[in-house]
DNA sequence: GAAACGTGGTT
DNA sequence: TAACCAAGTTT
């Protein structure tokens, strides 16, 4: 339960003025002529990945793929290939896909409604609500890791959220956005950019916060996380890891690839094998005659 | 609900 | 160095 001392639009007043004084404005998806489909592809490119990596690939995607019309015209593989090692390469097919789904079902535009949204590939509830927000200004609640840690600490006093988002969560959040429809804009954003900034994982520069002396963590003597393990994600040796090494020499090589030339992808060539299978099953490469591989064409 | 899914910088 | 972590989604 959070608690109902701390003032809420004293929260509000700060983390907005702060986001006005020391946000992000040099991010080409933030500038005023930024489009609905600049905005969707740096949502997309940037899940679960650091923004300093998607800059150089949204701005050649954007330059390469103006409109959802021109991406869908592409070859599924070409999008493979211009993700380059941005990582979870099904990102490019789905974006791809859901392209195809704006031509053919949403005049070739981006969709402005949430629900209209979370139908396309790709896109889940953080992903809807940060698109309808922050391409069409509506007042949704936008939660991804940085709000649920920002809130975590702020209101209920925790050095970190949950392992998953459960409904209190989301409720709390809910009830923790502005009522005011530009006011709520504003906090969406500034408050993922908070989490971004400052109030970060490791290492929080709480002196330079702005509700400091407001937060229940800080004020608590910022306590150390005690709720259950977070699994780290295994990667030597892993299926993970074997996938992204055959796309990676998939990518480099512009042609088909024999499959002698990928079979040392990883230690274990029937691991390999796998990889290749469930590669293809995911559309991520296409098996051509003689036991040859390419991106999709 | 848990596990799979890439990649690279930071601690 | 190993582990953690990053604007999550799908099965």
């Amino acid at each position: 339960m959070p608690s109902r001392e701390l003032p809420l639009s004293l929260l509000h007043e700060r983390v907005n003025g702060w986001y006005a004084e020391a946000g992000r404005k040099e991010l080409p998806w933030r500038a005023p002529d930024a489009t609905p489909w600049g905005v969707f592809l740096s949502e997309v490119m940037s899940q679960q990945t650091p923004l300093s990596r998607v800059e150089p690939i949204w701005r050649e995607w954007m330059a390469r793929w103006p409109t959802p019309a021109d991406l869908a015209g592409a070859a599924p593989g070409d999008a493979v290939r211009a993700w380059g090692r941005l990582g979870y390469p099904r990102r490019a097919l789905r974006l791809h896909e859901a392209a195809t789904a704006m031509v053919e079902r949403h005049d070739g535009e981006v969709p402005r409604d949430h629900e209209a949204l979370l139908a396309l590939p790709g896109v889940g509830a953080y992903t809807a609500a940060a698109v309808s927000c922050f391409a069409f200004g509506n007042p949704e609640v936008v939660i991804d890791t940085n709000v649920r840690r920002v809130l975590a600490r702020t209101l209920e006093g925790k050095a970190l959220p949950h392992v998953t988002l459960n409904r209190a969560e989301s409720d709390l959040a809910r009830e923790a956005m502005p009522a005011e429809r530009d006011r709520a804009n504003t906090w969406n954003v500034a408050v993922m950019e908070l989490g971004a900034l400052v109030c970060v994982a490791r290492g929080p520069r709480c002196e330079q916060c702005p509700v400091a002396d407001l937060c229940a963590w800080n004020l608590d003597g910022r306590p150390a996380y005690d709720g259950p393990p977070r699994r780290g994600q295994a990667w030597h040796g892993t299926d993970r890891q074997v996938r992204g090494e055959i796309l990676r020499r998939l990518r480099e090589a512009h042609a088909s690839v024999p499959l002698a030339t990928l079979v040392d992808a990883g230690d274990d060539p029937d691991q390999v094998m796998r990889c290749l299978d469930s590669l293809v099953a995911d559309g991520l490469i296409e098996p051509l005659a003689r036991g040859r591989f390419r991106l999709p064409a």
